[in-house]
RNA sequence: GGGCGAUUAGCUCAGUUGGUAGAGCAUCUCGUUUACACCGAGAGGGUCGGCGGUUCGAGUCCGUCAUCGCCCACCA
């Protein structure tokens, strides 16, 4: 037994325990022949560090496998990181240009240098972040998204899919960040309002023989028009189908043609098509006949103006950006006079969600995969059963978004990621493969050249749950590990990560990737705002384990998680959890001054003392709940159960009670109790629990690896009803003290009139613990003679406090009639209920037999109340 | 336009199959007694967003309205 200091510093311990856990491998101890339990962790991005999220994220995973581990099972929780495309290179390529250098310039192969050193020397920081947390996951075989063995399953997932026809290249519109130059998948596209305006512009018969109103948001985007829609059924313009333009900017001669997509109600109800620049126009062209490889485009990858196939664009245009072209040809359109008209409206604009760019619709080849079929067996999953989510209502979400799935755009014109497995010969034929050879060989043997694309990130993390566990080799981990037992993850990331896993998993596995999906929800601040940087709202949690430590953090964030809200995190509350642990060490302290130390085995001990007896079965109830927590997935309840269970049991009743009496029996009692609340709280204080178990006694193991609770004991009836006797008793005692100003250091006599036969030899049984909880010299078993007494009802009987002198019978008149009033309402409330014949009737027998069961005890209570009144004269 | 969620004590939130409201923090009073003032004892505080319905009985089920938040689609 080591001594502990008087309150708890969770920085002299964390570290200790950390490096200790991992360094004897007890984050995954051998275990064949366990039943297997698998968890993989959401992988951060590499250059990442731990923000808020992650922590709550990880720390609901780590409370559940260390429960597992605890249960002996082959506990497994996979770690690694992810390359995160988009992100890390955007990281680097803004360092590199602090340095003057930029990336087009150094080249490929230089940039990707760069990026893998970078790596090599921040991609620690966010895995020491995790382990400041506590996780314990298995870091020997912490994996990387761009580890060799992942690139060869992700080329392989490519391929398959490809040869399965579930992959395919295809010209067509693209969400296009021109920031980035690089197509984003609809995904990553935030749609948000921006004040703008609507411009009507009048467009000329090239007949001459008048001109038709058309009106756009995007007046630049006319450059590129190829018709004019109005609505086939529209009386205005039916005369005026299949007509010709003079298109005024670039005197272009475009159709006006009918389709259903121009609304009779907007604007003029006639309407320009753009189909290389708008989703909407890109449909419209398409049916008017117009092949994607014949539409016209006017932007650059960066969206500057470029000249059009036909090069009608005004030289002075070109080269303009999008914002410089739209005043240009405004202002050119209002001195022309074909400006009729400009309102005030508020445009739903696309925005790249890492770039912050106005995303440009753009015609390109890109890789698609074929979504809609993967996502019927995921949609399959779900719906019977084989996936359970939690909480149930975000299947509603998961069917919405599966059903209408679209074709996912799965290359990036970036540099850093998994390169896409496809070759071109000169001829500019395909071929897909694993390898370079393989490619040349399918080529017979001509020259063939890689896609310079990558794929999104998204892709090779959708592989995660059986990449990780070497797939596609038919490893070991991999037939214990898959399908996961469940997955954690914020529901931000469903449709990006969750769903894309289901559909791959089950398309190469045969299984969906878990069992359970459970999604959390974010973490804001206290007061309710979404956390961002700039915003400056952002808690950082490393900060917040240097101030309260680790387990507090973990604590606060397990119990503000009630299934699937978001949390507002409040630092007051973690303060709060800070002090539940230094309540736990000084209990500890308290117990070993009292040389309570370690038990011996997990089976509760024999005891004859009530004491003892109910304390048994207060573990075993609080163990039941945490356990119902546990397969509920509910962490507010456990956090609930063991927080009441020490401070509110353990500490605030037991401790107190056997204070000053540890006899031999008391002891053992007392240390088997204490080590079920270590091992109960464990999974959610990990690091101060270690400590306490190897500060009470010596042991065979550490608390990490040690065997969950298994008391063997019943709740003892008779125990438990007795203490709760004596509980009310103390209390009653106490309140009338208070209420009456009794000084805390006077000590009373206590007289108990009408005790049953049960009630004296309880009050004989426990006379020293009542005394001394209630500050009390005597208990007799009689009538208080006099008058000038306090007066307290505990069931059957009436005790008295004598106070002569100390007492005004006023206060107290007042207070007994208070409490005879709230006797009485309830005991009204019940009677009426009861006298209404349709309650004895209609309500469940049971029902009835407890209203009348409460309607007695209140009766006797409030007569017992009046009673005393009385006596008070 | 479609969907989801929220509205309960000053604040943050629980509330299991409908049986007459709980916790933590905050507030007030008292307090150093065999651990702990990051503590102990006691107390006050709610017509459960509004209205209507089902029911013997509604915070809980149904309808409706209001306010707030989020997601998806769309609005040249």
């Amino acid at each position: 037994m080591s001594e502990l200091s008087k309150t708890f510093d969770p920085t002299a311990i964390e570290q200790k325990w950390y490096e200790h856990w991992e360094g004897e491998g007890l984050f995954r101890p051998d275990r064949p022949d366990a039943k297997p339990w698998t968890i993989v962790m959401p992988p951060p991005n590499v250059t990442g560090s731990l923000h808020i999220g992650h922590a709550l994220d990880n720390t609901l995973q780590d409370v559940l496998v260390r429960r597992e581990r605890m249960l002996g099972k082959d506990a497994l929780w996979v770690v690694g990181t992810d390359h995160a495309g988009i992100a890390t290179q955007m990281v680097v390529e803004r360092n590199l240009e602090s340095q003057g250098l930029s990336r087009p310039e150094i080249g490929r192969e230089a940039f990707l240098q760069h990026i893998w050193e970078w790596k090599a020397q921040s991609g620690g920081s966010i895995t020491r972040q995790l382990r400041r947390l506590g996780a314990s996951c298995d870091w020997r075989h912490e994996r990387f998204t761009m580890d060799p063995g992942f690139v060869r399953a992700v080329t392989k997932v490519f391929v398959e899919l490809y040869k399965r026809g579930l992959i395919y290249r295809d010209k067509r519109l693209v969400n296009w960040d021109p920031k980035f130059q690089t197509a984003i998948s609809d995904l990553e596209v935030e749609t948000r309002d921006v004040q703008g305006k609507f411009w009507t512009l009048s467009y000329p018969l090239a007949d001459g023989s008048g001109a038709i109103q058309v009106a756009t948001t995007r007046p630049e985007t006319m450059l590129a028009d190829m018709a004019v829609a109005v609505h086939p059924t529209d009386e205005r313009y039916r005369a005026l189908i299949g007509k010709q333009i003079r298109h005024p900017v670039t005197g272009r001669l475009i159709p006006i043609i009918a389709d259903e997509h121009a609304d009779p109600e907007l604007g003029s109800g006639a309407v320009k098509i753009t189909p290389g620049h708008d989703f909407n126009d890109y449909e419209v062209g398409k049916r008017a006949g117009i092949k994607p490889a014949d539409m016209l485009n006017m932007f650059d990858a960066e969206a500057f103006v470029v000249q059009t196939a036909d090069g009608l664009i005004p030289k002075d245009l070109l080269g303009l950006s999008r914002e410089d072209a739209r005043s240009a040809i405004v202002s050119k359109l209002d001195d022309e006079g074909a400006l009729v008209r400009v309102e005030d409206r508020v445009i739903p604009t696309p925005f790249g969600d890492r770039s912050g760019a106005i995303i440009e619709p753009w015609l390109t080849d890109q890789w698609y995969v074929e979504a809609a079929k993967l996502a019927l067996p995921a949609i399959q999953a779900v719906r019977n059963g084989e996936v359970r989510i939690v909480p149930e209502s975000w299947g509603k979400t998961w069917f919405n978004w599966l059903e209408n799935i679209q074709p996912w755009c799965v290359s990036r014109q970036l540099w850093w990621g998994h390169r896409i497995p496809a070759w071109y010969a000169e001829d500019g034929h395909v071929f897909v493969a694993e390898s370079e050879e393989e490619a040349k060989a399918q080529a017979g043997g001509k020259a063939v050249r890689q896609d310079e694309d990558v794929l999104d990130t998204w892709f090779s993390s959708a592989l995660w749950p059986f990449a990780t566990l070497g797939w596609p080799e038919e490893t070991d981990d991999l037939r214990r590990h898959y399908p996961n037992d469940i997955l954690i993850s914020g529901f931000d990331i469903i449709f990006f990560w969750d769903a894309r896993m289901a559909m791959q998993g089950i398309e190469f596995m045969g299984e969906p990737p878990w069992r359970t999906l459970y999604l959390h929800g974010l973490v804001r601040d206290a007061r309710g705002q979404k956390m961002s940087k700039s915003k400056g709202n952002t808690v950082d949690p490393i900060g917040l384990i240097d101030r309260y430590g680790a387990d507090a953090l973990r604590f606060t964030l397990a119990a503000m998680e009630s299934q699937g809200r978001d949390i507002k995190l409040d630092e007051r509350r973690v303060e709060g959890y800070r002090n539940f642990a230094t309540k736990l060490w000084n209990a500890a302290r308290f117990l070993q001054m009292n040389s309570v130390g370690a038990s011996d085995g997990v089976a509760a001990p024999r005891a004859e003392l009530p004491v003892n007896r109910w304390i048994i079965g207060e573990v075993v109830e609080t163990l039941a709940k945490l356990d119902r927590a546990f397969n509920d997935l509910r962490y507010d309840d456990m956090a609930d159960a063991i927080y009441h269970f020490v401070w509110g049991t353990f500490c605030d009743w037991y401790v107190e009670l056997v204070k000053g009496a540890f006899d031999e029996e008391t002891k053992r009692v007392a240390g088997w109790a204490f080590d079920q609340i270590l091992v109960m709280l464990h999974p959610l204080m990990p690091f101060i629990t270690e400590e306490l178990w190897h500060a009470m006694g010596e042991r065979p193991c550490d608390l990490i690896v040690a065997k969950w609770c298994d008391p063997k004991a019943k709740v003892d009836p008779d125990a438990k009803q007795e203490l709760d006797w004596l509980v009310r008793l103390v209390s009653e005692i106490r309140s009338a003290r208070t209420e009456l100003n009794v000084p805390p250091s006077a000590k009373l006599n206590l007289f108990a009139a009408d005790a049953s036969d049960e009630t004296a030899s309880r009050l004989d049984k426990n006379h020293s613990m009542i005394s001394r909880l209630a500050r009390l010299d005597s208990i007799q078993l009689s009538t208080f003679p006099g008058a000038g007494a306090a007066q307290l009802v505990v069931d059957e009987a009436t005790f008295a406090l004598p106070l002569e002198g100390v007492i005004d019978i006023g206060e107290e008149r007042e207070r007994l009639s208070k409490g005879a009033a709230a006797a009485e309402k309830e005991r009204d409330g019940l009677a009426q209920r009861l006298g209404n014949p349709n309650f004895a009737e209609r309500a469940k027998p049971e029902a009835v037999e407890k209203a009348r069961l409460d309607h007695e005890a209140k009766s006797a209570e409030a007569e017992r109340l009046r009673a005393a009144l009385e006596r008070l004269g």
